[in-house]
RNA sequence: GGAGAGUUAUCCGAGUGGUUGAAGGAGCACGCCUGGAAAGUGUGUAUACUCCUAAAGGGUAUCGCGGGUUCGAAUCCCGCACUCUCCGCCA
């Protein structure tokens, strides 16, 4: 969330950045300020009163121990006329609420360089590479592969769980296999620490990156343990430093991890969700960074470059787009998507989504750091994907099938497959 | 799942109603000492909100979290979370 003091001296310029988003409800940055100024009137008689009750009480205290009982009685009466007084201050708690819920409405202020666009056609292509492969044949789509191959089993997992829980089997299963553990060493090669976190979180991590409350329905609730499944790693890799005050020495904080991440993706359907398109668990190697303000967009860019890399090195062709303030997400002040081409479906499918998410999530978290004159200061945060899978497979699928159904499998997956074709 | 014990500042740890934001130790920072270092020694060492134009300096809150009793709570009461020990179950 943003901070308060932040929106009351930059009114202005907030909301001017809020309207790149499209973010109608301005208003509420009206009434944020309205409320943070009556909350500051009230909270100065409330502390006032509580100093003078604090004062008496340990005058009392030292009446009682003089004897002075008469004296001591008088005190408590003032004490209790006070107290009374401090009642209507509870006000307080009702206007830090308000402020709490419109804040938790407010999204993130985009970058400067967020294009200004509404819809995902406004979206600026950055960068494009790869070459898109020419068949002398028909190509097939993914599902039709998978399923000729034994890869993957949609039916099966609806047998067992529901749709959008593929089962992967033999080859299929090996080749996830072989692309988490590639993802994952070239990851830790640039710096990431391999973390394993758990894949059910709590209400407070939950709430922490900002699933809670905005995304509750996006998310499984275990109820009975009041435990969230992970929607993607970010949740549990950026919670680790909740309310931590990070040494200067272990910035800029770097991880990765795999884990499968857990979608209801409620109110998706149609061909979009058609095979690997869009599932409720997926697995995906995450990459996150707590970096020094002042560095965050140099850690973007050298981001968007390595997850760059990483799909150069699959062979696959794409584009980075920087998403416009209509298409972005609501915690993030600039966005790099990558989508690679997946030759059959000709369409781009998103595999990675690189942010910049500033202070916006720390100020939740409180992650913070001592800056250079040993001031506490927020951190920024930072995370893409390195790589989501079943888009990738999907790709490398129906871009590398041959006439006579084979698969070519690009180089740089060659030492983890075991195989140089499947 | 059952029974018991516990949760205090960066860490260890004292503290069972009244100058306790909290003893003591360690760590860390700076200084002295030293040819240099260690040892020794001195000083300092939280966060948030808020008042003040700002600095300086105040005020309030925080001893797992939330609530209650009281003039006054780290200390008493209730609820919750977590940790540890034993028993049970178990990959």
């Amino acid at each position: 969330m943003l901070l308060v003091n932040f929106i009351r001296q930059q009114a202005d310029y907030v909301k001017e950045r809020l309207s790149v988003r499209h973010f109608k409800q301005l208003q509420l940055v009206d009434e944020l300020i309205s409320l943070d100024e009556s909350r500051r009137k009230w909270q100065v008689e409330r502390d006032e009163l509580q100093s003078k009750v604090n004062a008496a009480s340990k005058e009392i205290g030292s009446l009682m121990r003089t004897g002075d009982t008469a004296g001591a009685e008088k005190l408590k009466a003032e004490v209790a006329a006070w107290k009374q007084q401090m009642e209507a201050t509870a006000e307080i708690d009702v206007i830090e609420k308000q402020m709490h819920d419109i804040l938790v409405q407010i999204p993130n202020l985009p970058s400067p360089l967020v294009p200004a666009g509404k819809t995902p056609e406004d979206n600026v292509v950055v960068r494009e590479g790869g070459v898109v492969p020419a068949f002398g044949f028909t190509a097939k789509p993914h599902w039709d592969l998978v399923a000729q191959r034994g890869l993957i089993d949609f039916e099966l997992g609806n047998k067992l769980t529901g749709s959008g829980f593929p089962v992967y089997r033999g080859k299929g299963a090996r080749l996830q296999r072989a692309m988490i553990q590639y993802f994952l060493d070239y990851n830790t090669a640039a710096g990431y620490l391999e973390v394993q976190p758990p894949l059910m979180v709590n209400e407070a991590s939950a709430y922490g990156t900002g699933q809670l409350p905005d995304k509750e329905g996006q998310m499984y609730h275990a109820t009975v343990d009041n435990f969230y499944l992970i929607p993607t790693s970010e949740v549990p890799l950026t919670n680790i430093y909740r309310d931590e005050i990070v040494k200067e020495t272990e910035l800029p904080v770097r991880m990765t991890a795999y884990t499968p991440c857990f979608r209801r993706e409620a109110g998706s359907y149609g061909k979009d969700v058609r095979g690997l398109n869009r599932l409720h668990q997926f697995d995906k190697v995450e990459i996150v960074q707590l970096v020094q303000p002042e560095k965050s967009y140099e850690a973007l860019d050298e981001m968007v470059a390595h997850v760059e890399r990483l799909i150069q090195s699959l062979e696959l062709p794409y584009r980075i787009l920087r998403l416009c303030g209509g298409d972005m997400g609501f915690t993030s002040a600039l966005t790099y998507d990558f989508e690679v081409f997946s030759a059959a479906q000709e369409k781009w499918l998103e595999v990675s989504s690189v942010s910049n998410f500033e202070s916006y999530q720390t100020n939740r978290m409180k992650i913070r750091h001592k800056d250079a004159h040993g001031k506490t200061q927020l951190l920024h945060s930072l995370n893409g994907s390195s790589l989501a899978l079943p888009r990738i497979l999907a790709a490398l699928l129906e871009n590398n099938q041959t006439e006579k159904g084979g698969i070519r499998i690009p180089a740089a997956l060659h030492p983890s497959l075991g195989a140089d074709s499947i």
